[in-house]
DNA sequence: CAGTATCCAAAGGGATACTG
DNA sequence: CAGTATCCCTTTGGATACTG
């Protein structure tokens, strides 16, 4: 353990402050998913993103659809059709998770490469 | 849903491979801060990690570690010294994960500055 | 110091069926 | 279509105590 004043040890508590709200707001097995498509189609509808994130119950893609609400990621739309549709999208600031999945992806890729490799 | 070809399709969904991959290596509370700690000090001990790593009891610690340690993102060491420790580092792989944490670091920064101005 | 062991509560999340 | 409701199992992880 060197090295590192009180100073620099207060700036490190304050990002790690900034890292788990980022960990608990984009957490869980879901979100990280759900985001990456709305941002690769710009709109879709629930079915579409059900279809999409393959795997999600409709149970849990609403619960994790309004969790990105709330957190101001996502914005929801009642199309005026009949029947009724839904439509997400993302708001500006969730654009700014793309340098997190597009980190995630990269060492995702790499590290298949290790575990092929017999890793390290 | 617009405009993506059967072949883009593909292309995504390898992408969501790896994607998903990232997610369930670094998913969790902890694992993130784990190796942020380890990015940032380069060695430290399990007692380091757990006074770093606020909150975490060394039950989970130990789990952790042991992931990571299996993914080939950590690496655990011996020490011959009396009593006996024990030192974590980082693989040149995990250091691939800086990205990650990066992106997660300015994600929520900038998202504390969306909630205080009342979101959007 | 570096863990294990035990107990337990809460959250996550799948399956299925149902509704306006 | 876009969800709710219900059931229930699994995983996560906190608290506490203990060990070589």
């Amino acid at each position: 353990m060197p090295l590192i004043t009180r100073c620099e040890k207060n700036e490190k508590r304050e990002r790690s402050l900034a890292l788990r709200d980022a960990i608990e707001l984009l957490g869980g097995k879901w979100k990280i998913c759900i985001l990456q498509n709305l941002s690769l189609y710009g709109t879709m509808r629930f079915k579409d993103l059900q279809e999409e994130v393959a795997g999600i119950s409709s149970k849990v893609l609403t619960k994790e659809l309004q969790q990105l609400e709330q957190n101001f990621l996502v914005v929801r739309t009642i199309n005026n059709t009949k029947p009724v549709t839904v439509s997400y999208s993302l708001t500006e600031h969730a654009y700014e998770t793309r340098n997190v999945f597009n980190a995630l992806l990269e060492f995702g890729a790499k590290h298949r490469a290790v575990v092929k490799s017999g890793g390290g």
